[in-house]
DNA sequence: TTACGCCTCCTTTTT
DNA sequence: GGAGGCGTAA
């Protein structure tokens, strides 16, 4: 039984709101998920609402996962009915089960960013657009827009009026939905978008959802694009009973789609809405909160709120300008170090956070070094690794081929000399019939181009329809092995023996890992399932809350998530906030970068540290970059340390012995494309930073005996170390990764 | 057909 | 700095 005493009166008014669209305004720490787990109980053990009538819907797989288990624990019996997904799986789910009403295949595939990327080569190749001129990417993201904005091809071209990009644009929009079709494919976009399309065609399913899904809420609702908006109302439309919790100040994802004014012009879409605004915040110490308040008082247009706190006033929020980027990670990991020995507090208490995933890199190399437990989120996701692409490509062929672009990419994966010249005939082929590529390989035997090369292509199909016949009877993670062993994928790796196979290896037994795991917590373990959950899943979402390390990640990454000791780290006009929203006309690019700024502010809740750093490396140049005009707008009150004057190039003039700059163009490098020959400034003092960072020479420093630490295994001692060619060979004992063996000028091994 | 090497280009964030 | 694309040589 959940006691509603411990909340307080505007939460309190919150969970009782029961009938009626209801908007949440929900200030950083201010316990909206307890509103939201404490209103599901509510629902269910005060006003007797069936909790199979429940949907909820979050941002992420994690915060789906941790309302659930919240709403178990405070509710006494049936929990587990109420349906908590992020939009995307909830679509997946409901086009899986009625997607053939509007011409699906309920076994669909999902692209992401690559397959999309293919898929548009593809595309451009046909339309003869060159792909000097308008990138893949950038017709890409036009679509993007255009599919959150709820416009198909046709209505698309025709708003591209006389405009020829735009009309280039329409052309390949239409061919590339063509392609997607033709592949049983969906983007992302797509899922939501095609969920909508059912809804409108088929009422009678729609209706089926709404009778279902009675009481609907919303999490992070500032977040949701024009699709989702519009998916939302549909479902509501029926009993109204609409619950949104959002925060217009934490609006930070409007380069995917979303639109703000969701949020903002929520009470005119429902003007029966009831309005709760939750201004308490129970995180951040009054320090952290007041810079908050500071720092998003620069924006126009938000709706009106003061979060307030009766924390304590705690101490003051510490700043540091580093030279680069090198010795701010230093900087940073000595003061996490500092504090574990002052304080009680475990690794996991710590966060440090940045714009870009590149800034990961110096300081991943640096908490190696000093052998501090970390780990980053984001960045190269695992997902999106060569191998682990290559094995859920032969995963999805199986389950279905429709897929051309998976096909493609294993059909001569390991190689088996079927070169492109022989999948080009194969691919017009099946073009020219209305064919798959998999149906048009089958029968290769019969397309008379392919006369020498049939015989391989059938090594290929042959192996697929094997795994097909074993996928019947075996279960999963056994198919995976079959893949491995069979193809022979594994033992190729296997042979290379280098530091990058085993890296590779790893990351294989690690796939297997997560289809093991998803094995053991499905009832039904089902090849389509597991492979859409992969699909759908950040890496944020497998962040365990029991695993004490310290966690790096992007702004955008830590948002929903609070921790002890924040640092902020990269405070650099430029880079946060970035070149190109300084640039832009549009105000609103900036202020989505303090909205993100604030974001970050609101995650600590006991300190906050700020740091920059005056040169850092970026795209192939060192750049030199002014402190962040953010950490300006913050009352030098609340700052422990020198935040140097406005005009921040003067900043170099104190202590950098004997290293002259002028003060450059401000543009950084990679402003409006220079010709590549000149470029406006580089600075010629890499040298300068090497300490640390690089070993140089043939000759290792260490011997036998000596412990040495290796940018992906951690700290080792060394076992061996023998000449070898005009290199050395070296195996160390990691404490972590057992025993390698590894070429010394390859390894950059570094000694402790 | 493949392997290697040079050239070019980087939005920045992610379901 | 690094990944991916494309051209050339074997």
């Amino acid at each position: 039984m959940s006691s509603y005493e411990m909340l307080n009166p505007a939460q309190q008014e919150a969970v009782c709101h029961v009938d009626g669209p209801l908007l949440i305004l929900a200030g950083a720490g201010s316990g909206k998920t307890r509103v939201l787990t404490h209103r599901v109980a509510y629902l269910i053990e005060e006003c007797d609402v069936n909790p199979w009538n429940i949907f909820a819907i979050t941002f992420t797989n994690k915060a789906a996962r941790e309302m659930r288990e919240r709403v178990d624990a405070i509710v006494d019996f049936g929990a587990e009915d109420v349906w908590v997904s992020t939009f995307h799986s909830a679509c997946v789910r409901m086009l899986r089960r009625f997607g053939d009403r509007i011409g699906w295949d309920k076994r669909f595939s999902i692209y992401d960013t690559d397959d999309q990327k293919m898929v548009m080569r593809e595309v451009c190749k046909q339309l003869e657009i060159d792909t000097k001129t308008m990138k893949e990417r950038a017709i890409l993201s036009e679509i993007s827009s255009a599919k959150n904005e709820m416009i198909g091809p046709e209505e698309y071209k025709k708003l591209a009026g006389r405009d020829f990009r735009k009309l280039r644009i329409a052309d390949a929009y239409a061919a590339y939905q063509e392609r997607l079709h033709h592949n049983q494919a969906m983007d992302f976009d797509d899922l939501l978008l095609q969920t909508v399309e059912l809804f409108k065609q088929a009422p009678d399913v729609l209706e089926f959802y709404q009778d279902r899904l009675r009481y609907i809420m919303v999490d992070e609702y500032q977040d949701t694009n024009s699709v989702q908006f519009e998916l939302v109302r549909m479902l509501a439309d029926k009993y109204r009973n609409l619950c949104v919790v959002g925060d217009d100040d934490q609006s930070i994802y409007k380069f995917r789609g979303a639109n703000i004014r969701n949020i903002l012009d929520f009470e005119k879409h429902f003007p029966d809405a009831k309005v709760i605004k939750l201004e308490e915040n129970y995180r951040s110490t009054k320090t952290i909160l007041n810079a908050a308040n500071a720092v998003i008082r620069h924006n126009n247009g938000r709706k009106e709120k003061t979060l307030r706190t009766e924390n304590e006033e705690g101490t003051r929020i510490s700043f540091h300008q580093y030279q680069n980027e090198y010795e701010e990670a230093e900087g940073i990991i000595s003061d996490i170090q500092r504090t574990m020995r002052t304080e009680k507090a475990d690794y996991s208490d710590f966060a440090i956070l940045y714009r870009t995933n590149a800034q990961a890199r110096a300081l991943e190399e640096k908490f190696v070094y000093a052998g501090l437990p970390y780990r980053v989120v984001g960045g190269v996701n695992f997902y999106q690794r060569k191998e682990i692409k290559d094995m859920i490509a032969y995963l999805k062929v199986i389950d279905s081929g429709i897929d051309d672009v998976s096909v493609r990419r294993i059909v001569n994966v390991p190689r088996r000399g079927i070169g492109v010249a022989s999948l080009q005939k194969a691919a017009d082929f099946a073009e020219n019939s209305g064919m798959s590529l998999f149906e048009a390989l089958r029968g290769a035997d019969r397309i008379p181009e392919l006369k020498r090369s049939a015989a391989k292509i059938h090594v290929f199909t042959d192996l697929i329809q094997v795994f097909r016949a074993k996928a019947e009877y075996m279960n999963l993670s056994d198919l995976y092995d079959s893949i491995l062993e069979d193809t022979g994928y594994l033992a190729e790796l296997q042979e290379e023996e280098t530091d990058e196979a085993l890296t590779r290896i790893e990351n294989l037994e690690e796939l297997r890992n997560k289809i093991v795991e998803y094995e053991e917590g499905s009832e039904n373990p089902d090849l389509s399932e597991l492979l859409e959950q992969i699909a759908l899943v950040a890496d944020i979402d497998n962040v365990a809350e029991d695993d004490d390390r310290v966690l790096l990640m992007t702004l955008h990454s830590a948002k929903g998530l609070e921790f002890p000791h924040v640092y902020m780290s990269g405070m650099e006009d430029g880079l946060f906030p970035g070149y190109m929203s300084m640039v832009s006309d549009d105000p609103d690019e900036i202020e989505e970068e303090r909205r993100l700024c604030y974001v970050g502010i609101t995650r600590a809740q006991k300190t906050l540290s700020l740091s920059c750093a005056r040169t850092r490396m970026r795209q192939g140049e060192r750049q030199l970059n002014p402190v962040s005009r953010f950490v300006r707008e913050i009352p030098k009150e609340l700052i422990d340390g020198r935040v140097p004057s406005k005009n921040a190039f003067r900043a170099f003039d104190d202590d950098d012995g004997g290293y002259a700059f002028t003060a450059p163009d401000p543009a950084p490098a990679y402003a409006p494309r220079r010709e590549k020959s000149k470029p406006a400034f580089k600075y010629e003092i890499d040298s300068f930073i090497k300490k640390g960072s690089q070993m140089g020479g043939t000759e290792p420093d260490y011997g036998e005996g000596d412990r040495v630490s290796h940018v992906k295994f951690g700290q080792g001692t060394v076992v061996s170390l023998e000449k070898a060619d005009n290199d050395y060979n070296v195996s160390v004992d990691f404490d972590k990764f057992g025993v390698r063996k590894m070429k010394a000028s390859f390894s950059k091994l570094k000694k402790i």
